[in-house]
DNA sequence: GACCAGGCACATC
DNA sequence: GATGTGCATGGT
């Protein structure tokens, strides 16, 4: 398992190079970014950040302090602007009550214990909470979201009813504790469902069409190399 | 116009 | 514990 997942790692690097996840200039821009995507296309998230730098509001003060309706008009763009804009809210209330609204100190927190104090925020579920551990905080914690399942599941890796549980321990148990590791296997993971999962015809182009099949990929993506940069 | 996107909470059985 | 539903925008 350790080689299979270590050999569609390889394969997908080769494909997209690195790709430094994750796009946010700062920890809190990185956590607002993570609960804005929550089921949403990251463009629309973009719209909404820009939204908030632009009205002064990218950080923890400016958004407890603007009233909801302000907030909900600011983050419109990212769909499901009431609930995120509470989700957003009750963050920064935890960060208050718990650290002095310091990240350094939330950070600082041993991990498996601040990982069960997000997952107690309401809007803060697995993947939030690990995407806010790995890709803010720099904590070795594997993220798993709906690209990861879907990929694993149709190379026959995970079942299709695997727990989000189930899948990291299988990457936190195959794969050496390393930031820079899970945050390039998820960001590539997360391409690669982009790129190549969305329809069927596209998946026999995949970088890892290959290892599922015996046959080798069509159409000229191994001609690509670009090292592109998430958006 | 239908479908999809880097979830989550809550109701119901 | 499993399943269904609401939340909502913008791109393809």
């Amino acid at each position: 398992m350790r080689r299979q997942l270590l050999r569609i790692y390889d394969l997908l690097s080769d494909y997209f190079g690195d790709l430094h996840w994750w796009p946010g200039e700062t920890p809190f821009e990185v956590i607002v970014g993570a609960i804005l995507t929550q089921n949403t296309a990251w463009r629309n998230v973009e719209i909404a950040i820009a939204n908030l730098q632009a009205a002064g509001m990218l950080s923890p003060e400016g958004i407890l302090q603007t009233d909801d309706n302000t907030l909900a008009g600011l983050i419109r763009p990212s769909g499901y602007y009431n609930i995120k804009t509470q989700r957003l809210k009750a963050f920064i209330r935890f960060l208050h009550e718990e650290f002095g609204g310091n990240l350094g100190k939330m950070f600082a927190e041993d991990a498996p214990v601040l990982r069960k104090k997000l997952l107690q925020i309401k809007g803060i579920g697995e993947e939030t909470a690990d995407s806010i551990l790995l890709y803010a905080g720099n904590i070795p914690v594997f993220v798993v979201d709906a690209y990861t399942r879907r990929i694993l599941c149709r190379h026959g890796i995970i079942d299709e009813d695997a727990t989000y549980g189930q899948i990291q321990a299988l990457f936190l148990k195959h794969l050496p504790s390393s930031v820079p590791l899970y945050n390039q296997y998820h960001a590539l993971l997360v391409n690669t469902g982009k790129d190549f999962c969305l329809k069927a015809p596209r998946c026999e182009r995949c970088p890892l069409h290959q290892l599922l099949t015996g046959k080798k990929p069509r159409g000229k993506h191994l001609e690509r190399r670009t090292g592109r940069q998430q958006q």
